[in-house]
DNA sequence: CCTCTTGTCACTAATATACTCACAAAACGG
DNA sequence: CCGTTTTGTGAGTATATTAGTGACAAGAGG
């Protein structure tokens, strides 16, 4: 448990490097550059047990990637640009790719996406729901119904509610403690708040939306107890679309059943 | 040439996809699901000519990323995410792993990195080149002189020399048109403007500059003439660090003598 | 009840990548 | 100056990942 390879920086860096696409040489020869400052082949393969003579093919790798720079001497000298300016370089990079493959997407796109959907849909992984979530708040135009867990409501969604709300889409909300209400009130001066359905805490559920009454989804912590809070694998979801899909239609009755309660109008 | 893979949407998001570490079978099926909005294994397998038993194993790999959704029925029906929203999970995704990496460096990184460096080092690929040239300028404490071709002198560049200019480093610019320098003007106004040494245009060179005097870069656009101006991997520049440093030791004599003999203090 | 489709599994083929070794040219050290 | 070590390059082998194929049981539909 000393060196878990979660834990220890130099594996962790490695790990990224590779998932951004370099080689395993390419990655540790960084890495033990990056920590070396500046260094011969030799001393790279000393360290970071790369064989030698693929120490050039990897810096060969890493110069063309910009992450290196190279001392013409003999012997050749290697220097690794700064933690800063690598992932500057990274990113700058995938921000780039990131809108080519939006474009290229966007123009196969077929021009109207399910209007009616039958069927519920599932997504996992607390980053992929609260993506659609944040999808579902975006295109609200009138009214969104909105009940979650706290540890769910991220400054990120408070933004998404925010911009619904100055759209002019009235926003019904539940299931936040007293403090984080405040917030909220404070942020998003339109949005009524009502009281949870059921004894929303106890059970392992998270969170439960409703858009212009005609999508819906609803999630739920599945190791919610006291495992890891943080898990960005532990939420599941549902949602479905459509005037006549049975999971919007049955949500539908409930809040509109609940609300109209509160809030007669 | 009517099917080039560079140009066809098609190709473009297939090879982004795969880039962000997809499997050439996940990428396929999520661009066929994307222009088909959503479908079957078999309408997916048609459409994208991935093997219908493999595209289960794609749709799982896509699924655990968040990319698609599946409806739980017989057969089947994956749901792709929008572009927008797709192109936004992988900016996420890797800007949270940029921010890991950068904190992995630099617990890596040696306090002290290269104090007087012998020798002069290359880089290749202007936005390399760029990258080290930002580092350079924000690294500038009192004087910086900067040397460049129009095309080179970017936005990001500019920003950069304002933020060092409102340090007080002393700002000393050549090489731009007309046009240009009125711009640097009103975003700088505390640079100095002064005639470039040689016929600067006429020749292929990039860009020259110093850093307090003991940093120097100079580059050059190696396939600059009528070839392609906008492509990435056309410059080349070499620098060096240090007091000592030969290159240093030869520009500063020439910039000082330049300086001194125009501005005279 | 028969047939076609669907989803899963076990397997082979291809390919990329990790790793080793041999060798010439260049530095080093008497 | 000559033997020895170090350095950089290239060819070649092993291994792991991923692409691609086919068999089959369960389920849907006529």
């Amino acid at each position: 448990m000393s060196n878990n390879p979660d834990e220890d920086p130099q594996s962790v860096a490695i790990q990224q490097l590779e998932r951004f696409g370099l080689s395993a040489y390419a990655a540790r020869t960084f890495v033990a550059l990056a920590s070396l400052g500046t260094g011969t082949a030799r001393d790279v393969s000393q360290v970071s047990e790369v064989p030698r003579t693929r120490v050039y093919d990897a810096i060969d790798e890493l110069h063309d990637r910009g992450l290196v720079d190279i001392l013409q001497s003999s012997p050749k000298q290697f220097w690794a640009i700064s933690a800063e300016t690598a992932s500057g370089t990274f990113v700058h990079e995938l921000e780039h790719r990131a809108e080519l493959l939006q474009t290229a997407l966007s123009e196969l796109e077929p021009t109207e996406r399910r209007a009616e959907q039958r069927g519920v849909w599932t997504v996992d992984g607390q980053t992929a729901v609260t993506e659609r979530v944040l999808e579902f708040i975006a295109s609200a135009e009138e009214e969104l119904v909105y009940m979650t867990v706290e540890d769910l409501l991220t400054d990120e969604l408070i933004d998404g509610l925010g911009e619904a709300a100055e759209r002019g889409v009235s926003i019904h909300l539940a299931g936040v403690s007293a403090e984080v209400q405040e917030h909220i009130q404070e942020e998003i001066p339109g949005a009524t708040m009502f009281e949870s359905l059921w004894v929303w805490s106890d059970t392992s559920a998270g969170r439960l939306m409703m858009v212009d009454g005609r999508k819906t989804l609803v999630s739920a912590l599945v190791n919610g107890e006291d495992a890891s809070p943080s898990d960005p694998r532990s939420e599941t979801a549902i949602w479905g679309e459509g005037d006549t899909n049975s999971l919007v239609v049955v949500l539908k009755a409930i809040f509109t059943w609940r609300l109209d309660t509160e809030n007669p109008n």
